[in-house]
DNA sequence: CATGAATGAGCATTCATTCAT
DNA sequence: GATGAATGAATGCTCATTCAT
């Protein structure tokens, strides 16, 4: 669109292919056996010029994390205060939203990156944590409490409760997306999450009989 | 106890020391970060030591994976046959001793090092997949599907109702043992595990009354 | 005569400027006792610039041996043909040819050199077996059986013949070049070449009277 | 034959069974690549026990040779005296013996070590030349000149000659034991000494008609 | 600005030598 | 004396980072 020469092309959108590449090597080959020069390959620029972008292997990697994190937290913040609705049908929406996403090795690939690097970036573990975990177990917890104070959820401890609403769904990804369990089986995402709903529903649901 | 009358220096249970201290140092640094040489200063002997009884890096991050493994394998595999009692006071054994064990670092380490190295070694998740998961999940499955053929249950997916066995509880770990979530609060393992089973059997429980 | 018109530091030379340098010293020292480091510091570059152009020290050497062995094992196939001169002339001038190049420790060094890592490099030794000794010892035998059949040369086993032809040459390649014999003393390759020539034809040439 | 324990056996033989398991190792895959513990193990013996006997890796390659240069020196120096027989049957038996000697892998295998380890151990190499070639050459000289002396031999130069008796011995060695030249045709030493020696003495002898 | 040649610290691994038993 | 566990210097190789072109 512009007359600039070839090579200044997409000079700005440089960071983020590069981000891009990295996130794929450093998903697949985790992050100490992806060299800066794969990524460069990858990204299709010369080694050199990754340094223009990013001061070092270290950075690629917190940059991609942070440019993951930052639009999750943001809606995560708002999912709580923006619907009015039923909490079951927000949690179900949450759900479905989450797996889906998240069955996308792509994105799966940070919150997997994270996690194998947390001890080698544990400020970035901590930052992973603050914008990503506390908003969104905030946002669910909330989901839930306003179930339990409308009636529609029985008076559990939602902070807890938090983890079986997530929790199958970390163990779903786990199996299948790391450990290629059931890989031959033919559980869709979509019978997992119909499954899950269901028992979690279930199971904060009060019940008019129930049984000690 | 001793295998031969040979003698040893100071061991005979040097590799073990050796997998003891490679266990601590993958679990806080991970495999890459981690240097042969400090393996060695951390069990007190010399690098070349190692080579005694390792003949690579490799090899002791598996050896650590499969010693860990055995005896889960073991244990896994006895558990859904051996107890005729109620399904659901299995489920509360199993997640009791299981959330236990698996809020001991040293203990949670081992896992968390498959997942994070699952990338490095695929053999070595494979294993892990077969030995660990294949049996645990197979053994959940099987209390599971006892109780819903007892009545005591729903008549759910019990292989998908695995991951409500499950997740929460590794929801749980990878919040408070590696995001140091809830560092601060007060939720000790009892307090979760009560939620969680609570939930848990609430959600597989039939009641009379179900509402669409 | 540059392929590319990409630029270089200081080369396009470099990998033969390395295989100089690791001549020298493999030659000196032998090859296991020459360090990466040092053909690298005797080519005026770094350890890691070794790696740009070769994958491994074993490469090197390898490199070496080839790079010396091509041209050999071009001229030598056309010597035999080439020539329709007397064959004792051809003889004089190969002989002649080679005791001074082979004078010369630079080129000496690569016959010496894979006669000292044969054992380490068998398939390198093999190579050279093939392109080098088999086509020299090839064209001489062939010269001889020309001389025999013109005559000029008793009728003798031009195969085994060929011993004696460059025998006496590696006899007074060993003996001065590599065990310093003689060192003192004054007989130049010249002189040598003289009294073996003498005695070699001699011996070859057909006298009327032969004594038992 | 005593009543000592089984371990002091042969305690006086153990530095020559020390010697001969090196030398099997050193020849076949060369100095550096042998392992002490290698050594130990061949001659059956416990790695720490070789230092009872040499105190380094070098000491049993210098011993090595100079054990078997020791008798080769003697019985060199006293060839060329011993006999007053015709020179040429005194070079046929030499030549005889040496082929016969040499071609036993174990014992060309000295020769072929110094000539590799020269670059090494220069003062071996020139304990070697001293105490084998110096005297070899001496003694060959000897007899060449005494066959001159005697009118059996042309006056040529003996001591260029001597590379004429050796050379092609030389030759066929190295092309045969070491470079596994015509290792498919059937050149059998015998063969090769006929040739050797009637190219040798014709080349030696004075004929009456000799052509420019 | 882009490039990729060059650097050199860093690390896994080997092995001659020592020495506690 | 004999053993082999232990040591640690040595070395090949890698790769993040720099910088001449």
């Amino acid at each position: 669109m512009q007359q600039e020469p070839k090579w200044r092309r997409r000079a700005e959108d440089r960071p983020d292919e590069v981000l891009d590449a990295a996130l794929r090597l450093f998903a697949s080959k985790g992050f100490a056996a992806t060299k800066v020069e794969d990524i460069a390959q990858e990204a299709g620029i010369s080694k050199g010029a990754i340094y223009r972008y990013f001061s070092s292997k270290d950075e690629i990697f917190e940059s991609l994390v942070r440019r993951a994190v930052a639009p999750i937290a943001e809606r995560a913040s708002k999912i709580a205060e923006t619907s009015r609705e039923d909490p079951r049908i927000i949690l179900k929406t949450l759900l479905t939203i989450a797996i889906v996403k998240l069955s996308d090795p792509e994105i799966l690939a940070v919150p997997r990156l994270v996690l194998q690097e947390a001890g080698r970036f544990p400020e970035l573990a901590e930052t992973y944590r603050r914008e990503v975990l506390d908003r969104g177990v905030a946002a669910i917890e909330k989901i839930v409490q306003r179930g339990i104070d409308e009636g529609i959820f029985r008076p559990v401890n939602a902070r807890l409760a938090v983890r079986n609403v997530i929790g199958p769904l970390v163990a779903h990804l786990l199996l299948s997306q790391i450990f290629k369990f059931d890989a031959e089986r033919i559980d869709s995402p979509q019978d997992f999450l119909e499954s899950h709903f269901d028992l979690l529903i279930n199971g904060l649901t009060p019940h008019t009989m129930e049984e000690g």
